[in-house]
RNA sequence: GCGGAUGUAGCUCAGUUGGCAGAGCACCUGGUUGUGGCCCAGGUGGCCGUGGGUUCAAAUCCCAUCAUUCGCCCCA
């Protein structure tokens, strides 16, 4: 019989490592709240229309990498490879209220990629998304409120790094400058993937790592001096309240966004040690998003932090903690023992209870390791008594009491 | 989709020129009739990824295949 395995790409989270990404559930909480930031959850399936919708048809997410596939009556399905969408889709649904409205939400997200180190094909998020709001203080609070969130998990040597892509109304523009300064030195383009991209992308040319092509494009036109007047104020007023929050960033002009909605403001916080994968969270600006998928004209801004790549830079070690380990040295006594351990954890006392009477040693050995702060141990004359034997982990020492003084006990202990 | 690396005990990995399948950690039992960590003794645990080939003989050499992994692409 072959053994059944997990999926390339899908990954069984174990504690202590299930443990991080419960930790990062809750930190998020803790800081999106204070924020003003309420969870919305959605499904996982969608409507395939909407990401071809929402992130551009002609994205790589969208034409090979997502998990598409027909249901029982032919409606085509995606397992969404982003969060974003999806959460538009619920609030245009239920109808936006006036003014600003912040969600956050975190869950499973699918891409139908290789996988390696930082890179799955079920892999987690956390988002942000603020609705409502266009101006520049907008962007500047969720920037603060990411830093705030990942500052929380303890995490240091991260570099924010910004830009501006511009609007409808001057990124073509600039995407038509760009386009032939690369024209005129395409003979001098090393990278085969910058020939096709000046053709399909060109704007995805800058962010080549190809060191060729970098020092090609070091004096390409920037987006950001090809703003236009109101692109250019916001951006200022942006950089301006980071500044004055004292949150240190990179201008990165080599900063563009895979997922066809963003404009204007965008980020990005990147690793420098956790190998090629070292983008651990990206977002910005979408203003034209919502209507785009049939709602009402709102601006947005959000961002998405990958679970997997924060866990990379977390440290594991949390140690475990109980406050009882209950040994049973004899038969007779293990129903009563299972019960009393049931009466101890209803008392907001956590532990764990043998099944089995074995060896004093042995059990013993099974406390220690549970990191139990204090032994309990019912034999055969405890039993008899009506008591336990308390032995504390630490110290060693041991004393014997009734059962039914042990809650107040183990307090005072 | 493209390249490189690796598959041996639960985990991390040795395994020489082709010659009985190994270590450390973990786990179990005992040393102590009912007392952990340290120490000591013993023990459980393997289709050597899978299928074929070469050979008297294959974990080892050859072919195929699957899986994992690190990069590319792309993204969080």
């Amino acid at each position: 019989m072959s053994k059944i395995t997990t999926i390339k790409g899908f990954a069984d989270l174990f504690p202590p490592e299930s443990e991080v990404y419960s930790l990062m559930e809750e930190t998020a909480r803790d800081v999106f709240t204070r924020y003003g930031y309420r969870e919305l959850r959605v499904p996982v399936l969608e409507h395939t229309e909407l990401f071809a919708r929402s992130i551009g048809a002609e994205t790589d997410v969208v034409q090979k990498e997502m998990y598409t596939f027909p249901d029982r009556k032919g409606r085509s399905l995606t397992l969404r490879p982003e969060a974003t969408a999806g959460m538009m889709r619920a609030c245009i649904e239920h109808g936006l209220q006036e003014g600003v409205s912040k969600y956050f939400s975190h869950g499973p997200m699918f891409r139908y990629e290789r996988p390696q180190k930082g890179r799955m094909r079920q892999f987690h998020q956390i988002d942000c998304e603020c609705l409502g709001a266009h101006e520049p203080q907008a962007d500047a609070e969720v920037i603060f409120m990411l830093m705030h969130f990942l500052g929380a998990l303890g995490l240091s040597g991260l570099e924010l790094n910004l830009n501006t892509l511009g609007c409808k109304a001057c990124r073509p523009a600039y995407r038509e400058l760009l386009t032939a300064y690369l024209q005129g030195l395409d003979q001098e383009l090393r990278c085969e993937d910058c020939r096709r991209r000046v053709q399909t992308n060109p704007l995805r040319v800058l962010d080549c790592k190809n060191s060729g092509c970098r020092s090609l494009t070091e004096n390409a036109p920037t987006m950001h001096d090809n703003v236009c007047p109101d692109c250019r104020d916001h951006f200022n007023v942006v950089r301006g309240l980071l500044e004055q929050g004292g949150q240190k960033f990179v201008l990165n002009h080599r900063l563009v966004r895979g997922l066809d909605y963003y404009m204007r403001t965008t980020f990005e916080v990147v690793s420098t040690n956790i190998g090629a994968q070292s983008s651990v969270a990206g977002g910005g600006r979408y203003d034209g998003l919502v209507a785009q998928l049939g709602g009402p004209d709102v601006p947005g801004i959000g961002f998405a932090c990958g679970m997997e790549r924060l866990a990379m830079l977390m440290n594991t070690t949390q140690e475990r903690r109980q406050d009882f380990f209950l040994a049973v040295l004899d038969e007779k006594a293990l129903d009563q023992a299972m019960l009393l351990a049931c009466a101890l954890r209803r008392d907001n006392k956590s532990g764990d209870v043998s099944f089995a009477a074995k060896s004093a040693k042995s059990q013993l050995r099974q406390a220690g390791k549970s990191g139990a702060r204090h032994c309990l141990i019912l034999g055969g004359d405890e039993f008899a008594k009506g008591s336990v034997l308390v032995k504390d982990m630490r110290t060693g020492e041991q004393k014997e009491i009734l059962q039914e003084e042990l809650i107040k006990a183990l307090d005072s202990l």
